[in-house]
RNA sequence: GGGCGCUUAGCUCAGUUGGUUAGAGCGUCUGGUUUACACCCAGAAGGUCAUAGGUUCGAUUCCUAUAGCGCCCACCA
């Protein structure tokens, strides 16, 4: 017999360890079925788990267990993520924190990798064992880390490939540089932070110098003025055309000579500022970009103010060596002493941070690799399209589907903004570029060619570029990646799993990787396969507090742990915590309390379970038994109908991924339908155990996806119960004829009977005498007469089509039926007549409504005619309890 | 500056070809030793569906504007 309370802890690690050890997760690429896979996305091979791995994980499995019980070969490849600049800064820091070593690259390249990969290593098993807490049924014997041996092949495979294309290429550019990290960054990285700026104006040109007045300049980095080359103005602007053209040397402090021409571009706001842009092609990327359309009138070099380092180069003289902050306040000084400030205004500045190190970006001229997201020699569907463009197209064309849709337009969007990506790094954990150097000869390929002197770039690739292959590298055999010989093409063609299971059907993550990784993906994968990499996109929103906030690592107070609270009220409660009220793209608060609900809900399932089991034990079912369908009650046949109701709806609203949903209407049968109502119809003497048996048989099957251990543990006691709850087929509906109506109208009588009993404070205890005019339903009711007496504590029932009324009874009128509670003595009889007066007072609002709504010939004319019947028979049902109440008012 | 989303009961949220007197869970209140479950049972109270217009026989649902909150993007130096 089962214990009275569900103790999570004692089944789940043990169930899992099972399902895992007999292969139940396990994918067969020579399968007939049809494929159904998900890539999880792969959480950094250094990270713990957190609530957003928890609900990414509880959605996925509830996608694949759904999927493989309705007959779908599913696969769930896991995998983990090398997470390049996330993991080696750690680790760099982990070193200078606890071993001392000031600079860890000092350790050398191949030494500081090693102790890298060392670390990953350790915490890897840690995401794993996490992962499996969650119950994620995924496919460990395909898991792949995106540093595997086959997949650095595919990488370096496409690297080559876009190379030899024109895709990639190498160049200089202003990029992001992250000063504290000391490597480039993407433009996707950088973000924006609103801070409190001054906006310094100065004069920048006097006037003996412009034959006019003074000419000033605004600028909230006045430090970088000291390597300008050029003045750049509105074309229109009436305030500087006689300057346009020309070039002035000016003397900065410390002796720093530069020369700048007057520009003139579209670009310049005349309004901001004094109309007058100092620009610094190597500090800002809007300021290289006016350069490169200017070039040719601009007769200064640019000037490199500022090193990697955050310091002033050697190129600026007095300053060299000075932080930019030094440098700007004491140029700043010199600008005062000069008397050459004009004013000091604060205002909001948009800061770049980055990302990765959260600390300011600085935009610097740097030698990188990058893909051209615009040239079009990419072959798709016939045509030569550029990547920005395949990227469009298979979403416009709805190959892929974004879930929820709003998310397509945020994507164009981004697509529409999109530069050529920037691949290079500057550190070393990650796939080297496979570029090799040899003088001025340059080679592209996996291993460096024959002869001495070649040397490989220092740089590694992107993250993003290796998880871009994500859904297809991680299903190439790797048995046949160590032969050099075989081109992309052959890798596809010979990796069974690649045929078979791809593309993949589902990617399941967070809104806020839709550009790093999604839109990646998408670029890559249709470039490097001529495929989509998966069909539909659904992105959860994030998880936050309960008072909206996020919950973040710094602020340790905010953040629930999933595991403690696994660990508390067991992962079955927090899948569903999580997935109910959670709708596709919007965030969703999370607390305590929620968790502990649906702790309650798997108890609740755990205590129906066991008195079903109890019942089979005490009548010695051992096999499922057959439903004899020539032999059942209302309540039977309710029950079955309502189960086919739900299977329906919960099947297609997993189909069509909506999850919380599917979640709910299970959650409602089980404790509203089958618990609070028939259990309660079981527990006379007419209990039907094939029916039983079959109701909660399936309730097992339906809740499996989303609470996998607790139905895998009550199945493991259903007498005559076959294998594994996890290998079941995904339950159809049966006997479909059955409707529920005698039942529904028998809760109503019973609910009513209660409600009269509660509002006139007849002791629950206390068994009443109940009379029911029940007019036509008479022989329904008798029925299930017994049901009554125990569900409603009734005493006696007179139960006949119609009769006198009772003198001073509570009274109501249900579905037609006249129901009096008449006991004297009992009832507090002006207090029932109140709540009848306002009862009816309430009805004959209702009908008033009515009225006027069929009254009103234009909704009957236009209104379908089901509509219009509806609201009639409303009507007239509405007049006839009207009328019954007023008789019943009447005994008063 | 551009774009997107949200606003429904005290709290957290559901609610799609526009049509029941708008739902759930938690909380609150009144009761409860009913042959599973107090992690429970019975009953109740609680909403002008942000505001103002519009379309419609009919709007929580569609349109427009406004307000508040939030997010994303962007070369006002």
């Amino acid at each position: 017999m089962l214990p009275p309370a569900y103790e999570a802890k004692k089944y789940e690690d043990k169930i899992y360890k099972t399902w895992e050890d007999t292969g139940a997760f396990k994918a067969d690429a020579n399968s007939d079925k049809p494929p159904f896979t998900i890539s999880m996305p792969p959480p950094n091979a250094t990270g713990v788990l957190h609530l957003g791995h928890s609900v990414m994980l509880a959605l996925e499995d509830i996608m694949i267990r759904h999927r493989r019980m309705k007959g779908y070969e599913a696969l769930w490849l896991p995998g983990t993520d090398h997470a390049a600049i996330a993991t080696e800064s750690v680790v760099i820091k982990n070193l200078k924190e606890t071993e001392g070593i000031k600079n860890p690259r000092s350790l050398g390249r191949e030494k500081l990798i090693e102790r890298i990969a060392q670390y990953v290593e350790k915490s890897q098993d840690t995401i794993r064992s996490q992962i499996r807490k969650m119950g994620a049924s995924c496919d460990w014997s395909r898991e792949r880390y995106t540093m595997d041996q086959s997949l650095h092949r595919c990488v370096n495979e496409v690297f080559k490939k876009m190379y030899e294309d024109g895709l990639i290429y190498r160049a200089e550019r202003v990029v992001n540089w992250d000063v504290a990290l000391q490597t480039t960054i993407s433009d996707d990285e950088v973000e924006y932070e609103e801070k409190e700026g001054t906006l310094y104006t100065f004069e920048y040109l006097s006037a003996k110098q412009t034959g006019d007045k003074p000419l000033y300049v605004a600028t909230s980095r006045p430090e970088t003025k000291l390597g300008d080359t050029a003045l750049a103005v509105h074309p229109d602007d009436k305030r500087y055309q006689h300057l346009i053209g020309k070039d002035f040397d000016v003397k900065w402090a410390g002796g720093q000579m530069i020369n700048v021409t007057v520009i003139a571009d579209h670009t310049v706001d005349m309004e901001f500022g004094t109309g007058v842009v100092g620009v610094t092609p190597f500090h800002s990327k809007t300021d290289y970009e006016l350069w490169q359309r200017h070039k040719a009138e601009i007769k200064a070099d640019p000037i490199q103010v500022i090193d990697e380092d955050g310091t002033i180069t050697g190129h600026i003289k007095g300053y060299v060596g000075m932080t930019v902050q030094d440098c700007r306040e004491q140029f700043v000084e010199w600008l005062k002493k000069e008397k050459r400030m004009k004013s000091e205004e604060s205002y909001p500045q948009q800061l770049s941070i980055s990302y990765r190190s959260k600390q300011p970006i600085e935009p610097l001229p740097k030698l990188q690799w990058f893909i051209d997201v615009n040239k079009k020699t990419v072959s798709w569907n016939g045509q030569l399209m550029s990547l920005k463009e395949v990227m469009q197209e298979v979403v416009r064309a709805k190959k892929i589907t974004i879930i929820p849709d709003r998310f397509e337009k945020t994507y164009f969007h981004w697509i529409d903004n999109l530069q050529d990506w920037c691949i290079s790094r500057q550190i070393w954990w990650g796939h080297r570029i496979p570029v090799w150097y040899n003088g001025d000869e340059v080679f592209v390929g996996l291993d460096a060619p024959e002869g001495d002197g070649w040397k490989q770039d220092e740089d590694t690739l992107d993250t993003w570029f290796s998880s871009g292959l994500w859904t297809w590298s991680t299903l190439i055999d790797p048995a046949i990646t160590e032969d050099n010989t075989l081109s992309l093409d052959d890798l596809f063609e010979g990796s069974a799993d690649f045929q078979k299971f791809h593309p993949t059907q589902m990617l399941e993550t967070g809104y806020d990787i839709l550009f790093f990784w999604i839109a990646r993906m998408i670029l890559m994968t249709t470039y490097a396969t001529g495929q989509i990499p998966f069909e539909t996109v659904y992105l959860h929103g994030l998880i936050r507090t309960r008072e909206g906030k996020k919950m973040s690592k710094s602020d340790p107070a905010t953040c629930i742990d999933p595991l403690d609270m696994i660990d508390k009220y067991g992962t079955d409660a927090l899948r569903m915590s999580m997935v109910i009220g959670n709708t596709p793209g919007n965030d969703m608060r999370l607390y305590e309390e929620k968790i502990k609900g649906y702790r309650n809900f798997t108890n609740k399932l755990w205590n129906a379970s066991r008195f079903v089991l109890g019942i089979f034990e005490e009548k010695g079912i051992s096999e499922e038994p057959a439903i004899d369908t020539e032999n059942l009650t209302d309540a039977d046949e309710w029950i079955i109908g309502k189960l086919n109701k739900t299977i329906k709806a919960a099947d297609s609203a997993l189909t069509d991924y909506k999850i919380s949903e599917a979640g709910q209407v299970l959650y409602d049968f089980l404790w509203n339908d089958f618990c609070d109502w028939y259990l309660e119809l079981s527990k006379g003497d007419k209990q039907n155990t094939a029916v039983l048996y079959h109701v909660l048989k399936n309730i097992l099957i339906l809740l499996h996806p989303f609470i996998p251990f607790v139905t895998e543990e009550i199945w493991s006691h259903l007498p005559g119960a076959k294998g594994m709850l996890i290998h079941e087929p995904y339950p159809v509906p049966q006997n479909e004829k059955y409707n529920h109506v005698p039942i529904t109208r028998l809760i109503d009588v019973v609910t009513k009977i209660r409600y009269l009993r509660a509002e006139n404070k007849i002791e629950p205890a206390r068994k009443i005498p109940v009379i029911i005019y029940a007019h036509a339903k008479t022989n329904e009711l008798k029925r299930n007469e017994e049901d009554i007496l125990r569900l409603a504590r009734v005493s006696e029932l007179t139960l006949q089509e119609t009769g006198e009324k009772p003198d001073k009874a509570a009274a109501d009128v249900v579905h037609g039926m006249e129901l009096f509670i008449p006991l004297e003595g009992l009832v507090d009889t002006d207090k029932e007549k109140e709540r009848l007066e306002k009862e009816i007072k309430n009805l004959e609002g209702y009908l008033k409504g009515l009225k006027a709504k069929l009254g009103n010939k234009k909704f009957v004319e236009n209104a379908p005619d089901a509509v219009v019947e509806g609201e009639k028979k409303k009507l007239e049902e509405a007049e006839e309890k009207v009328e019954k109440l007023k008789e019943q008012l009447a005994q008063f």
